[in-house]
DNA sequence: GATGAATGAGTGTTCATTCAT
DNA sequence: GATGAATGAACACTCATTCAT
């Protein structure tokens, strides 16, 4: 987390104009949904804060709809690789589970948006919201699965395990990183809830 | 509360015409909104299905998110009263569970539109919901706390664990119950849902 | 054609509210899309003129090509009165075509949007144009293959003969009617027309 | 002009390339406008039909409705061309009518896209249409004005004449070729059109 | 000469809200 | 109390035209 320069939404500045003024609209639609949602968002504000004509965007995404379905999916991916590589070569169960919550936590600290506009999806395209969840949940449930039968974690229906521990971990980023108000996750709060979470999985030992 | 069996909706049919008009509006709207969402309902369809002239809803409502605003807290209030009825008198520890979400789920199952009300709640009023949510996440942390104190569960951050076992019991419901696919809860899925709880809970004993 | 005071549009002003409402919004739209043709016209221009806000024009129409079709359909029924009307009571051949074209062309110089209509819907809606011209044609068919078989007028082929006429018909309105130009229709030019149509249909005799 | 076989599009490929650009414009615009008709059809559709640029469209024509024009305009020239060539060298009225309408109907069969147009262009440009119509009914005007001198026909007002005769004609064109329907032209059909076309003339001898 | 990214005025349509009846 | 006709701000989207490359 300390010493790493990059900045959070685009790796790199595309260098042909086209594929600029599409990062840039894109860029403008996740701030403006996020901050708008979907319905109080108008294609007007998007272009006019991406700094492009109203017809420009007409010239990128067929339709409002799609770019939100784009931007969606385009964060789900990042989303996951970033998962991905936060738990490589970690140790035991509990060190697993804290790389990826605490990568998760951060990854939502610095794109509040990107949660509101999961969240929304359901009423804006609610298929596209459960292939959203679809997707990670049967990652969980794979993985879930293989632990139990490696004697890792207590035997249960990996399906209904990994929606609760989806749940769990959306709750708390919600509650703790993404909605206003006094109460902030902190260190403590942070272990309490990685204990949590291992007791629901059922870990059955430290190793 | 004793000689009726509790129809959902409302208690008794009121008497005055303006509390029947009023109650036809507010069930035309929780069916609409809960079909359509809030941006896709409009005010002549809630009144068209209420059999009352579009006028007569201002006579009740000041604007369309106030009635949203006002069925949010009224099922609210309906769905805490389910939820004491539901676990007063319980045994032990996975009993109390055991019936708290055996009602929470059919409660949803017989109205799927309140869950989607509520999340909705999330970009029509971002606040209502945060208030929404806080009330039994208060009651769980109380509930939560006096129990540690007793002995009968681990002791961890009550606000911590209200929050992570409110993530599992929605995402349960909303997959289980609420979106369609070919899933559905049976008991052993429920079971294990419970026994996850518990463990989640840090339940020490059965008793 | 001299003492009548008959207004060309409305038989007498609706009392209704909304039926005023409704014929205002059409009058203007008459008016509008015979000016500025179907694709030159908008719904705003067309609301100003009528005196109405934009917003009512759906109250009545559901869609601007309804309103179109409304019209002209409309029109067509008017028109084929006033047609029938004109040609009751006629004595010979040559009394009929007279009355029946003096007819049509005061009716069309009272109208000459209708005109415009008629002929631009060939490129708004091929399908209304076609059925609009099909059902005079038939009747002009019908009319001359009796005329044929008592033998008043010479045979060929109704549906050739009544097409042919009908194109006589509508280039003579548009030209010396309808489009701007320094030549008019004059007695004399009536008279010309009278007689080739006389000729075109083979009457046979002047009674 | 001599030596070749007149293709009916264009006399020969021009060996330019800008001019070759010009006529791949100019025959995908004729295509587009023909199906789509002048509103329905964009810019963008017709470079991408002549696979040209967008762009490049403005380097020939100054906007949409002069190209448009243009069109017209060239076609006029061609139609009137065949129209001469078909009539030369016919002997009596009767032959020269049903040559003249024989070429007509087979050049529109073959082009109906550009009836369309110039049926359209009345709503596009009605000066430009006038001015087409007015062309060939000055010269049917002078053409009958001879023949009646010579006593060939009847005397009658040659430009009411004419403009009836091009009535027919066309009305004949449109439902007999270019509108879709079960019903199409005949050789019986074409024979009744002549008669009637003679009749309306008033041809007083077959010679 | 050729291109296509960029533009924004203009369009049809919706819907919460008002108010005269 | 009840009604529904009337309203207009707001929106998504199109397309002829321009101009830097």
């Amino acid at each position: 987390m300390e010493p790493t320069a990059d900045p959070p939404s685009e790796p790199a500045p595309p260098t042909k104009r086209s594929d600029r003024t599409k990062a840039k609209i894109l860029d403008a639609a996740e701030d403006v949904f996020g901050r708008r949602g979907f319905h109080g968002s108008s294609i007007v504000e998007i272009t006019r804060q991406a700094g492009v004509g109203l017809g420009t965007f007409y010239l990128y995404f067929p339709s409002k709809i799609e770019i939100y379905r784009h931007l969606l999916r385009a964060r789900q991916v990042d989303f996951i690789r970033a998962a991905r590589e936060a738990t490589t070569g970690a140790g035991d169960q509990r060190e697993v589970i804290r790389r990826a919550f605490r990568s998760f936590f951060d990854w939502i600290a610095q794109r509040p948006a990107v949660m509101r506009l999961l969240r929304e999806a359901e009423f804006v395209d609610p298929t596209l919201l459960i292939s959203l969840y679809d997707a990670p949940a049967a990652e969980y449930r794979e993985r879930l699965g293989r632990a139990m039968e490696l004697g890792y974690i207590k035997k249960t229906d990996p399906a209904v395990l990994a929606w609760c521990l989806m749940g769990m971990a959306e709750f708390s980023v919600l509650k703790w990183v993404v909605w206003p108000g006094e109460e902030q996750i902190d260190d403590e709060r942070f272990e309490a809830f990685v204990e949590i979470f291992a007791r629901a999985v059922g870990a059955t030992a430290p190793g």
